[in-house]
RNA sequence: AGAGAGUUGGCGGAGUGGUCGAUCGCGGCGGUCUUGAAAACCGUUGACUGUAACAGGUCCGGGGGUUCGAAUCCCUCACUCUCUGCCA
């Protein structure tokens, strides 16, 4: 969430910020945002005046009830009652216009940073690299639905009738695939300095504000109605969640964790070509780095995290690419944030497996995220996540682009974890 | 799921209607002492809001109520613990 100084004292780099990410009455919305502000301060002036008042007058009652003066008490009360009620009606307005600011403010999304290109859609995103070569394939070669059935390693049917579409069942060694890969990724994510962590995949609806899926997502999660819990759509939730609230040693930072936890998304108004196979689920497993940073770090720590996930590719022997995010592309929350994408040679599409964002203090001034600096003041940290990857897209472009007639060559890497080279 | 108990500052733990934002202990920080450290002793140590800075206001699980006045009384919700039940 924007902060309400920032809003005052940055007004105009606040407004051209919301503007590049195309959103519509930005002047308009800041305005009327810091009017209300303005507002909220004189009547909070005034209550408080008058509470004041009447704090005084009660601390006063009491003394004079332990001296006996019974009268003079009974005076004192009967001018309170005109006080109680002037600062009744304040403290109504007050809160009135709270939550009308608070409601603007969970709709005003992150402004993005200076290097963020203008744009409104993935087509203005900017190329930042390319790596590795592009596999030619040969003639006959089968897209990853096409694979897995052949060798019978995914199963969409199966899933289809235990649960729904989007809900595929990886078998044989599709499975040990998965497995392999979650390890993999677990295992260099702490070698890198991350700490594993495994949390809820049900989170609270407090969460779900924490890192700003909510209100803003709130189709977009399933929702456990019976106990007003949501389905997480990614680990950056819980794992981000779990500093709700802190106020971090300074020596504890910079915090790093990592975390392996299934990933739901309803995915409502997905459709077309784009959703076959592994390319959209509604369940999927990822991997994600989570970290906490001092404010003047977070864009250090943010291309250290973007190498690393290069790093996880390049050893995948995965061809990609690095997007930087346009302001139209950017999610809510976040400021800067790179795509990676691995090249699907059957399909010949670039898919996104990770995404790698600085939130700055967007998510931290929602969880209340902060330290405290040398001179012991209490600010907010920055957040940044990335996928560390996301599955489903890793195992089609290692299916698509490393088949051959006699079978699916695994990446090196990963024979250690598989037990077999080969898939078929 | 049934019965009971509880939720106070980083932690432990007082406080049952009136200068209580909260006794005290531990921890943290600063100092005295010491070659250094420990011990001991002294001091200090919550957050939010607000102000140019003071002042002021709010916060004792969340919300509501009673009262001139609530951490303390009432209602309600959530959570935790113990016993019983069920269960990987």
């Amino acid at each position: 969430m924007l902060q309400l100084t920032v809003l005052r004292e940055q007004t105009d780099q606040v407004v051209a910020g919301l503007t590049k990410r195309n959103y519509k009455n930005a002047a308009r919305e800041v305005a009327g945002l810091l009017q209300l502000d303005q507002q909220r301060r004189q009547v909070q002036n005034e209550h408080d005046e008058l509470q004041s008042k009447a704090n005084n007058i009660s601390k006063e009652i009491g003394m004079l009830l332990k001296n006996g003066e019974r009268e003079k008490a009974e005076a004192y009360k009967a001018e309170t009652a005109v006080l109680k009620q002037q600062t009744k009606t304040l403290a109504e307005q007050l809160s009135a216009i709270e939550d009308t600011m608070q409601q603007a403010l969970y709709k005003l999304p992150n402004i993005p940073h200076e290097s963020v290109p203008a744009g409104r859609t993935a087509e203005d995103n900017e190329i930042v690299l390319q790596h590795g070569e592009i596999p030619q394939l040969s003639e006959g070669a089968l897209p990853h639905w096409e694979l897995i059935q052949k060798y019978d390693i995914i199963d969409f049917e199966l899933g289809n009738k235990i649960t729904g579409a989007g809900f595929p069942v990886y078998k044989k060694q599709g499975a040990r695939l998965q497995r392999a890969l979650i390890n993999f990724f677990l295992d260099e994510a702490i070698k890198a300095g991350y700490m594993e962590v495994q949390p809820p995949i049900l989170v609270n609806e407090a969460s779900g504000y924490g890192t700003g899926q909510l209100p803003d997502k709130d189709g977009q999660m399933y929702h456990a109605t019976a106990d007003d819990l949501y389905l997480i759509p990614t680990a950056e939730v819980p794992i981000t969640n779990l500093y709700r609230d802190v106020i971090v040693p300074v020596a504890e930072l910079p915090i790093k964790n990592a975390g392996h936890t299934p990933c739901f998304r309803r995915e409502a108004g997905s459709w077309g070509a784009d959703v076959r196979g592994l390319n959209r689920l509604h369940q999927f497993d990822k991997v994600e780095i989570v970290q906490i940073t001092l404010p003047e770090k977070s864009y250090e720590t943010l291309e250290q995290m973007s190498s690393y996930i290069q790093s996880l590719l390049q050893k995948l022997e995965l061809p990609y690419r690095v997007l930087r995010l346009c302001g139209g592309d950017m999610s809510f929350t976040s400021a800067l944030t790179y795509d990676m994408e691995v090249y699907s040679a059957a399909q010949g599409r670039w898919l996104e497996v990770s995404s790698a964002s600085n939130f700055e203090t967007y998510q931290a001034s929602r969880l209340k995220l902060r330290y405290k600096t040398e001179s012991g003041k209490t600010q907010l940290l920055h957040t940044l996540n990335g996928s560390a990857l996301a599955l489903p897209r890793i195992v089609a472009a290692i299916l698509e682009n490393n088949q051959t007639p006699d079978g699916i060559n695994m990446p090196k890497v990963l024979h250690p974890y598989l037990g077999f080279e080969k898939i078929g």
